[in-house]
RNA sequence: GCCCUCGUAGCUCAGCUGGAUAGAGCAGCGGACUUCUAAUCCGCCGGUCGCAGGUUCGAAUCCUGCCGAGGGCGCCA
C-alpha cells in the first residue's frame, strides 16, 4: 500500500512532499551540469493538464547567466532526471519555450484519496498562521435600526475571512464596534419618541418604517434612547445569527469612552509627540505618517471627532494583544484608511499591523431592474428580507461567489431560480448527490470495505481523477485564501468540486449492478473524500450541506 | 482637481507571487437517461483582456499616461 504521508493537520501534503523531492532533484541536475542555480526553484502547476503535474522554468530564469539558449538547457536538466528519475516520475519533457514538465503516475491520486479520507474534516487545514493572533473587526453598523442588505457583504465576507484564517492556523476574534455614542443616537431616540407620540420624526432623524414599528413595540415609560439602542442590537443580533455570523463581542464604545479611554489615548499621543493646538483645537499631526492633511481630535467647541474614538478603540485592540488588525469597511469609508492608518503608526504600531479591506458597492436588482438601499427612508431592503427572500446560504454564496474588490451585481430573480444559473443549487446538489450514494447502499444493504484493503488503483477514468486532482488543490486553495484575504477562491474551488462531481456522478456509477465490486468499493471511497471536500469547502463558506434536496 | 476600486466572450464573473493555445456559468445551437437525484452531463458557437506606451526571454497580470464606471476627499458620523 501506498504510504499516507499527509492530511493530517498542518503535515506536509503529498504534493509538498513531491514538490521537495523534485527540488532537490533539480538542484542536483543543475550541479552536475553546471548550471547557475537560482535562489528559489519554482515548481508551477501548468495550466493545462497535457503539461504533467508540475512545471519548472529554472532553464528560462538561468538561460542569462549561463550564457546557454533556456531550451538548450532545459533538455540537458531533463535528459538527466529521466536518466535519474525521481519518484513517481513518468516522464520528463522540454516544452514550449524552454519549460521542463513533469508527468506523474496517477497513483500519487490515489495517496492524495487516502489523504482526505484520513483527514476528514480538517482536510485543508494547515498551521502556517500559527502564533499570530487576528482580530477581525466588521459589520460595525449604527444602533439605529435593522441591518439592511448594504451591510450583508461585509457580514458574509467578514465571518468567511475569519473561518478561513482559523483553518490556517491564526488564531482569530470577530467583533463588531457598536457606535452607541453620538448626534446619530440622540437623532435615533428623538425619531422613536416622535413616532410613539404619533408625530413626525424630527427632519433630521430616521424615516424608515422600522421605526414606527419599534415606537408601536416600546413600553410607555421607556428612555426611548436605552430601549432602542437595546432593541436595534437584539435585532441585528438575530438577523446576524440567522445568517450564521456570530461575534465574539459587540465592542461598545460608550463603555470604553466611559473608561476614560480618549483621556489615556490622547495623553498617548502627546506623549508621543503627534498632536499639536491650533484654533483653540487639538489635531494629529498625520501628515507625518502619510495622511494628506492633519486631523482635529477635539473641536474647539470641547468635543471630540470621531476620529479619537476610533484611535482610542484600535489602541484597545492593541492592548488586548493583537498583532494583526484586520477592519473591513465598505467603499463610502475608504478615505477614511490613510488617517486611521497614520493614527496606527502615530501610536508606535507598525502601519502594516493594520489591514483594512474594502468592499465595494453591491447593486441589487430584479429582473434586470435596481432595487434601491437607501438609509433613511422607507424602502430599506434589510438584511432580514434578504434572507427570507433566497435563505442564508444562498446570500453567503452569491456574496462570495466574487472577490470585495469588485462592484458586484445580484439579480435576486436569479438567486432564487431552479436554474443553473443557481451556484447554491448546483453545489448543495452535488453534496445530495453523493450522499445518495450512502443512503441508497444502505437500503440495499451493501457493505463497505475498509480503506485500508481497497485497491484504488482501479480508479482510472478521467472522472475519478478529476475529482482527486481538484481535492488535492484544497491546502493551497485554503493558503492563497487566507494570505490574500480573498474568500471568493473558496467559492470557485466549491464549484471546481462539484463540477467535478457531477462529471463523476454521471459517469461513474458505483452501485449499479455492472459496476465490479472492487471498482464500486474504490468509488466508493471516493464518494466519500469529494463530499469530505465539499463540507470543508462549505464550511469555510458558512454555507449547509444538506444531504438531499 | 486629488485619492481608492474596477474595466476580460452578448450577460455575470474566474484568472495564484509575470509563463505555454486567456477559462467557467448563463444566453444561443446540437446531443446524452433500462443506471446511485437529467435541478445533471457532453459538444459547438463566442474574446483587438478599455486604449497607448514601457519593463521582460515572456504581460490580462508589473510601471506610466489617457478614456470610461463606481466610491471618497468636513472642527459630520
Amino acid at each position: 500500500m501506498p504510504q499516507t504521508h499527509a492530511g493530517t493537520h498542518g503535515g506536509p501534503t503529498v504534493r509538498s512532499i513531491m514538490r521537495n523531492e523534485l527540488s532537490s532533484a533539480i538542484r542536483n541536475a543543475l550541479g552536475s551540469l553546471g548550471v547557475p542555480t537560482p535562489e528559489t526553484i519554482e515548481l508551477e502547476r501548468p495550466a493545462r493538464r497535457e503539461h504533467g503535474a508540475f512545471s519548472t522554468n529554472v532553464a528560462l530564469v538561468s538561460a542569462k547567466a549561463a550564457g546557454r539558449a533556456p531550451r538548450d538547457i532545459a533538455a540537458d536538466i531533463a535528459a538527466h532526471l529521466d536518466a535519474n528519475p525521481p519518484p513517481q516520475v513518468s516522464r520528463v519533457e522540454v516544452a514550449g519555450p524552454g519549460f521542463v514538465n513533469f508527468h506523474i503516475c496517477d497513483e500519487w491520486l490515489h495517496d492524495v484519496l487516502r489523504s482526505v479520507v484520513a483527514a476528514g474534516g480538517l482536510w485543508g487545514r494547515s498551521s502556517t498562521g500559527a502564533g499570530t493572533r487576528v482580530l477581525v473587526e466588521y459589520v460595525s453598523a449604527n444602533p439605529t435600526g435593522p441591518v439592511h442588505a448594504g451591510h450583508a457583504r461585509g457580514a458574509v465576507y467578514g465571518d468567511s475571512l475569519a473561518r478561513i484564517l482559523r483553518a490556517v492556523g491564526h488564531e482569530v476574534d470577530e467583533e463588531f464596534y457598536v457606535n452607541d455614542r453620538g448626534v446619530q443616537m440622540q437623532a435615533f431616540a428623538a425619531s422613536l419618541a416622535a413616532r410613539a407620540a404619533g408625530e413626525e420624526p424630527p427632519s433630521d432623524g430616521y424615516r424608515g418604517d422600522y421605526i414606527a414599528e419599534w415606537a408601536a413595540e416600546m413600553p410607555s415609560g421607556s428612555d426611548p434612547l436605552t430601549w432602542g439602542e437595546a432593541r436595534a442590537l437584539l435585532d441585528q443580533q438575530e438577523v446576524l445569527a440567522e445568517l450564521g455570523v456570530v461575534f465574539d463581542d459587540w465592542f461598545s464604545e460608550r463603555r470604553m469612552v466611559n473608561s476614560g479611554a480618549i483621556d489615556t489615548t490622547l495623553q498617548d499621543l502627546r506623549t508621543r509627540g503627534v498632536v499639536f493646538d491650533s484654533d483653540g483645537a487639538t489635531w494629529l499631526r498625520s501628515t507625518d505618517f502619510g495622511d494628506d492633511k492633519d486631523r482635529v481630535l477635539v473641536k474647539s467647541d470641547g468635543d471630540v471627532t470621531y476620529l479619537l474614538p476610533d484611535i482610542a478603540y484600535h489602541r484597545d485592540k492593541f492592548a488586548r494583544g493583537y498583532d494583526l488588525l484586520v477592519d473591513v469597511w465598505g467603499a463610502d469609508h475608504h478615505g477614511y484608511v490613510p488617517r486611521m492608518r497614520a493614527a496606527i503608526e502615530a501610536l508606535g504600531h507598525a502601519p502594516s499591523s493594520l489591514e483594512v479591506v474594502i468592499t465595494q458597492l453591491v447593486r441589487l436588482e430584479r429582473g434586470g431592474q435596481e432595487v434601491r438601499i437607501s438609509k433613511r427612508w422607507g424602502d430599506l431592503i434589510t438584511l432580514r428580507d434578504l434572507i427570507e427572500e433566497i435563505g442564508p446560504d444562498a446570500v453567503r454564496l452569491t456574496y462570495l461567489l466574487q472577490s470585495v474588490d469588485s462592484p458586484q451585481t445580484v439579480d435576486l430573480d436569479v438567486v432564487v431560480s431552479e436554474s443553473n444559473e443557481n451556484p447554491v443549487h448546483y453545489i448543495q446538489m452535488a453534496n445530495a448527490r453523493l450522499r445518495s450514494i450512502d443512503r441508497v447502499a444502505a437500503e440495499r444493504g451493501l457493505e463497505r470495505a475498509p480503506l485500508g484493503s481497497v485497491d484504488l488503483s482501479v480508479l482510472v477514468d478521467q472522472r475519478e481523477l478529476e475529482v482527486l486532482r481538484t481535492l488535492e488543490l484544497l491546502p493551497e486553495v485554503v493558503e492563497l485564501a487566507a494570505r490574500e484575504r480573498a474568500p471568493h477562491k473558496v467559492t470557485t474551488w466549491v464549484r471546481d468540486l462539484a463540477s467535478a462531481v457531477h462529471g463523476f456522478y454521471h459517469d461513474c456509477p458505483v452501485l449499479h449492478p455492472d459496476t465490479p465490486e472492487p471498482v464500486r468499493q474504490a468509488r466508493w471511497w471516493l464518494a466519500s473524500a469529494a463530499a469530505t471536500g465539499l463540507q470543508v469547502g462549505l464550511e469555510l463558506l458558512g454555507v449547509t450541506a444538506p444531504e438531499q434536496m
